[in-house]
RNA sequence: GCCGAUGUGGCGAAAUGGCAGACGCAACGGACUUAAAAUCCGUUUUCACGAAAGUGGAGUGCCGGUUCGAGUCCGGCCAUCGGCACCA
């Protein structure tokens, strides 16, 4: 096939003005003291979310987002503000990993390649990016203060008086290490055999590995866990001020789980004496006395007013007490349960959720609101991490209970009264209490009420408030990811100073895992000691790390002495005349919802608590874009062979042409299918703007169209251009780019076949045009500068231009006329004419007059300047 | 199962409660051309009647409601997509 002729030469204008941008650092954004920098400028701050820079390179997903935010980062720095609008690179991660475990080649290598692709097919897009402040996670420059904010968790705590993140030292209890904010435990987490790694609970779906989707079991470790959950109440209360999609803040409310109710004390009927045999074999033989004494079941549940229905009770197969209690005749079924519940996986374990399992353990526990013998049973549908890992079963008002009682039949009393026409039994809402001595008659709000004030008055339990978030995993058994500044000697954890930083990773050959859950890092012999007495922690960071405060050091990257520096910080993230604060505008995907955004929000606030930050959260507006499909509107992937590579696209349309496809397809909050029919459309529009400028001369060259002229646009163009600055200024306020473009696209139909193209109606349009397309606005801005002068040498420094209403009304409004409701007839009147003019108008057009013959006119509504509907039976 | 989003021509879509289908794609017709491409102009929700200009009916997933007026608001369903999933 012969190539085919350029609608327009974007071949060469393309590059032309990258390099153009590059050598007069066109997009360079001064901080807070530098050249360039005006104080009395508003700022403005909008973020995409950085990409991991994978060995296939950017996909046509990528830059939906960045587009978005490229034309709004170029809107507002022609509206006059100081706009920070950077990129960089999230490059620690698994992939460079197993790449490298694969071909031996060090994931710097590979990672640094991948950089390089990816800032190269950015640049090739046009993108207005500050790259002086391109930061990389992987740079010791950067990770030295992702170290250096781990210590600061590591060094704080959260004190529950204050509910903030305080410096250890304010603690005066007897056990800093049970406090800190970063802090060790053995903990059941995650582990993917497959990987040889933990993993956090939002990096498992559906008891399979988010990366790889291998399977994950769950076996006890030794683990860095980050106290996000003393963090919980805080991190729903605070989405309130946010600019978020209701959709997204409700997910992270869900994932945090928030529920009221009570925890309430069983008491244990008469154990019988712990075998000594078992006491010998076991660690906890503590608990084991102390049982036969005063040990007491606890259960958390959200509805009180139903403790006189708790007919049996549920450990959690793994509960403490389980050991303690069981009788001797049920113990080796209860031990063969455990052990069957043990080995299974989470997947197993949901798989398996059809049918409820569990076993007596012979004993039984005491209802204090009225001294009953019930049961206690064990089953794996009752979890140990949420709540206290215990229930009281109340099968006539609870799904699973009612389930389990019906397997196992237990006993179902009834205690809610159903609202009328709605079966009691199983019934689970609100009602009114009965078969309850002391609830009998008050609704279920009452009944919660009072059941938690008598237990709290009889020392039986109290009001609690659970949630299902967990605190954060925060250790991976990689080679890829930043260690951590600690070191071990004799069994304790200290950090290292904060003058040992950055810590880099060591030299390794072979970074495969060991597969015994032991790091790779602990292959590095030399780097492994730290002194005699002290070996460092072999653990590294998961990705979340990195990516959690970049945002904060785009405002100040190069600073070498603080994270980012105070001035800088305040500028860019505090609030101003026009700013709430924080990053004023975030756009990525919602895969981010409650990972990323979850654990970003609780760093900022630990450092807006220790004073580091001006604001207690990080992004105040919040976009998603939609995922592009392919053309058969399936999902991309390389083995449905639908995948679109931008730089194809770019090579045959050129990349205004890229970016303008991408906000054309719809709404950016959209999924939407791909069409390189609609690409060429697009293209087709942009070709047509060139050559509302330019014209070929007989020697094939473009030259300037001899049609534009410095004239006076008329009455009609007028009109066009002023909606056009109108309609797409608000656009971009609420990226609603298809419809600015739409707009535009209404423009440059009006103007194509004008004898006299005039110039300021040209000069407007390629400011308009240039966020969606500045390579073809700055060359075309360019050969109009060269035959008429006046305008700066970049259409980059020129300001957004204003509309006037005025040139937006006509004398004379067309007026449609209903007949009940149905469209008759339009009747042209003044733009000034009244209500009653309007109606006589109307009522004596012809065709109304035809269509109300022989009916009786009830009413004329009139609504000046939109229609009149008249109403006749 | 629970929560959320979406449902409009052949397709992507547009419409502060006020003319449904702007803009684009595709298709068809015309102009230009020896011809094609490119470009420009026009038609294009659907049904009925009409040679035509046109006239009339139906129409925004389904059923109902509020309103002079509903794609838009309210109630109830259905479908598709996404998230959570024994959270007591």
């Amino acid at each position: 096939m012969s190539e085919r002729r350029k609608p327009y030469p974007f071949d060469r204008i393309e590059p032309k003005w990258q390099a153009v941008w590059e050598s007069e650092r066109t997009f360079h954004t001064p901080n807070p003291g530098e050249a360039g920098f005006d104080a009395a400028k508003p700022k403005y701050y909008v973020l995409d979310m950085f990409p991991y820079p994978s060995g296939a390179g950017l996909h046509v997903g990528h830059p939906e987002g960045y587009t978005a935010t490229d034309i709004v980062a170029r809107y507002r720095r022609m509206c006059g503000y100081h706009v920070l609008h950077p990129m960089g690179w999230d490059a620690f991660g698994l992939p460079a990993e197993q790449y490298a475990i694969k071909t031996g080649q060090h994931p710097a290598i590979t990672t640094a390649r991948n950089v390089a692709h990816f800032k190269a097919q950015l640049k090739r897009i046009g993108f207005a990016y500050d790259w002086e402040r391109e930061v990389n996670t992987t740079d010791p420059g950067y990770f030295k203060w992702t170290q250096w904010i781990f210590l600061q968790l590591y060094h704080s705590w959260f004190n529950p008086e204050t509910q903030r993140a305080e410096m250890i030292a304010t603690y005066r209890g007897s056990d800093p290490d049970s406090v800190r904010l970063a802090y060790v435990a053995e903990a059941p987490v995650n582990w993917c055999p497959e990987l040889g790694t933990v993993l956090a609970n939002e990096e498992v779906i559906d008891g399979k590995s988010e990366v790889g989707g291998h399977p994950v079991e769950r076996r006890p470790m030794r683990q860095w866990m980050l106290r996000i959950t003393a963090f919980a109440q805080r991190l729903i209360d605070e989405l309130d001020g946010l600019d978020w999609p209701d959709g997204i803040k409700l997910l992270q409310k869900n994932w945090i789980g928030r529920s009221e109710g009570a925890e309430v004390h069983f008491g244990i009927a008469h154990p019988e004496p712990v075998p000594e045999e078992r006491i010998a074999a076991n660690a906890m033989s503590g608990i084991l006395h102390r049982v036969r004494a005063e040990e007491k079941i606890t259960v958390f549940t959200t509805r009180p007013d139903t403790l006189f229905g708790a007919t049996y009770m549920v450990l959690a197969p793994e509960h403490r007490l389980v050991e303690a209690i069981t009788t001797e005749e049920q113990w080796p079924e209860v031990r063969a349960y455990r052990e069957r519940t043990a080995r299974k996986s989470d997947l197993e374990r949901t798989e398996l959720a059809k049918e409820k399992t569990g076993v007596f353990t012979g004993a039984f526990a005491i209802n204090p609101v009225n001294r009953e013998r019930i049961p206690i049973w064990i089953a794996d549908y009752v979890l140990l991490g949420y709540g206290t890992g215990a229930i009281m079963a109340v099968p006539a008002h609870d799904e699973r209970d009612f389930e389990f009682a019906k397997k196992f039949d237990l006993p179902i009393r009834q205690v809610v009264q159903a609202p009328q026409g709605q079966e009691s039994i199983g019934f689970c809402g609100d009602g009114i209490a009965i078969n309850s001595p002391l609830l009998d008659g008050l609704q279920t709000f009452e009944a919660k009420a009072k059941m938690s004030a008598w237990l709290e008055e009889n020392g039986f339990g109290k009001k609690t408030i659970n949630f299902k978030l967990r605190d954060w995993l925060f250790s991976r058994q990689r080679y890829w990811g930043e260690p951590f500044p600690v070191v071990w000697e004799s069994g304790k954890h200290r950090t290292l100073d904060e003058s040992e930083l950055p810590l880099t990773p060591p030299e390794l050959a072979d970074f495969k895992p060991t597969g015994t859950g032991e790091p790779p890092l602990a292959k590095a012999k030399d780097w492994l000691r730290y002194s005699d007495a002290a070996t460092r922690e072999t653990n590294t960071m998961p990705q979340w790390a990195g990516s959690c405060w970049y945002y904060l050091r785009y405002c100040d990257p190069g600073n070498a002495a603080r994270f980012v520096g105070e001035e800088s910080e305040r500028y860019w993230l505090g609030a101003d005349s026009e700013s709430k604060g924080g990053v004023d505008l975030y756009v990525g995907g919602t895969e981010h919802a409650v990972l990323h955004l979850l654990y970003a929000r609780f760093w900022h606030k630990v450092l807006f608590d220790l004073r580091f930050v001006s604001k207690p959260e990080p992004f105040q507006r919040l976009v998603n874009q939609g995922i592009i499909l392919g053309e058969d509107g399936q999902k991309m992937s390389k083995s449905r062979g639908n995948v679109v590579n931008p730089d194809d696209v770019i090579a045959e349309y050129g990349a205004d042409a890229f970016r303008c496809y991408e906000m054309f397809m719809g709404p950016l909050e959209q999924m939407k299918p791909w069409s390189m029919t609609g690409v060429e459309g697009v293209s087709r529009f942009l070709a047509r703007v060139w050559r509302l400028v330019m014209s070929e001369n007989q020697a094939g060259e473009w030259v300037l169209s001899g049609a534009v002229q410095d004239a006076q646009p008329d009455r009609a163009q007028l009109k066009v251009l002023h909606a056009t600055i109108k309609k797409v200024s608000a656009d971009i306020e609420t990226l609603s780019f298809n419809t600015a473009i739409s707009q535009m696209m209404i423009f440059v139909n009006a103007f194509t076949n004008a004898a006299v193209k005039p110039l300021s109606a040209m000069r407007t349009l390629l400011l308009l045009l240039n966020p969606f397309a500045p390579h073809l606005t700055e060359e075309l801005w360019e050969t109009l500068r060269a035959h008429f002068p006046g305008a700066k040498e970049s259409i980059a420094h020129e300001s957004w231009p204003s509309f006037d209403e005025s040139y937006l009304v006509e004398d004379e409004i067309e007026v449609p006329v209903q007949v009940n409701g149905k469209l008759r007839d339009k009747v042209t009147v003044n733009k000034d004419a009244s209500v009653a003019e309007i109606e006589a108008v109307a009522l004596s057009a012809q065709k109304i007059i035809d269509h109300l013959a022989g009916k009786n006119v009830k009413k004329v509504v009139v609504v000046p300047g939109k229609l009149v509907n008249i109403v006749a039976t």
